[in-house]
DNA sequence: CGATTTTGACCCGCGC
DNA sequence: GCGCGGGTCAAAATCG
C-alpha cells in the first residue's frame, strides 16, 4: 500500500484523506460537505441534505457529536432502502463529500473493490459503487458526479470501517500521534468506544 | 495467477 | 400489479 506516496500522481491536488483532514490543508477544492447520518431521504438535491461548513465539520467532530449536530432532517420520511434489502449493513453513518476535482476517485487511504456501476436517473453520468476490499469489513462507497457541475464529484461513504486505514496504521506508528483531524482515525475509535 | 474491473442481469422498494 | 429507479451479484475480461 503506497498510499503514502500518491498513488495518484495525477491526484496531487489537495485532497489527501489518508493523509489528513486538517484545517490548515488546501480546502479551496473543497466546496461543500453534506453530512448525514443514516440515509439521504429523497435525492432532491441539497436541501434534504445539511450542508456544513468545513470549519463547522471540525467542530462537530471535535465535540464529538459527528453529523448529529447539523444533520437533522425535517422531513421524517427517510427511510434506508439498504435496511429493508438483505441483512447487510446494520447501517451505521453515511457521510456525503462534495469535491471539486477531475478524479473521482481519490485515494482515502483504503483499498477499495468496485462492484457496480449504474447510470442516474436525473444525471447524465454515471454511479459507480465501491466497497472496502478489506476483508469483514463492508463498508460502502459511492461514487459520481455533479449533476449540474461534472467538475465536482460526490463521494458517499456508507457504514465505519472496523479497521484501521493502512495509513492510519503507519502514521500510529510515527512518534507523533495521529493526526486528531484525521477522519478515519476519528470514526474508527467513535465507533468502536460508542458501538460496542 | 490472483486481484480487480466491467457489465448485464437480477432483485427490491416504491409510486402509480 | 406493473414499471421505474436504484443497488448488488457474478461471470467474464482485464490488469499487474
Amino acid at each position: 500500500m503506497d498510499c503514502l506516496q500518491n498513488p495518484n500522481p495525477s491526484s496531487a491536488g489537495p485532497y489527501h484523506f489518508g493523509e489528513s483532514i486538517d484545517p490548515s490543508m488546501d480546502f479551496d477544492e473543497f466546496s461543500d460537505y453534506f453530512m448525514l447520518d443514516y440515509g439521504v431521504n429523497d435525492h432532491q438535491d441539497s436541501s434534504s441534505l445539511s450542508i456544513v461548513s468545513t470549519e463547522k465539520f471540525m467542530a462537530d467532530r471535535s465535540t464529538g457529536s459527528s453529523g448529529g449536530a447539523t444533520s437533522r432532517n425535517s422531513n421524517n420520511n427517510m427511510k434506508c432502502r439498504n435496511e429493508g434489502r438483505r441483512n447487510k449493513i446494520e447501517m451505521g453513518h453515511r457521510v456525503a463529500f462534495r469535491t471539486k476535482s477531475e478524479l473521482e476517485v481519490m485515494d482515502d487511504g483504503f483499498k477499495w473493490r468496485k462492484y457496480g456501476k449504474k447510470s442516474v436517473k436525473n444525471s447524465p453520468n454515471p454511479r459507480n459503487y465501491y466497497k472496502c476490499s478489506s476483508g469483514g469489513c463492508n463498508v460502502k462507497k459511492r461514487v459520481e458526479r455533479d449533476r449540474e457541475d461534472s467538475s465536482y464529484v460526490i463521494t458517499t461513504y456508507d457504514g465505519v470501517h472496523n479497521h484501521e486505514s493502512p495509513c492510519v496504521v503507519y502514521y500510529n506508528q510515527m512518534p507523533t500521534p495521529v493526526d486528531p483531524n484525521n477522519i478515519w482515525t476519528l470514526r474508527a475509535s467513535s465507533q468502536s468506544s460508542a458501538s460496542s
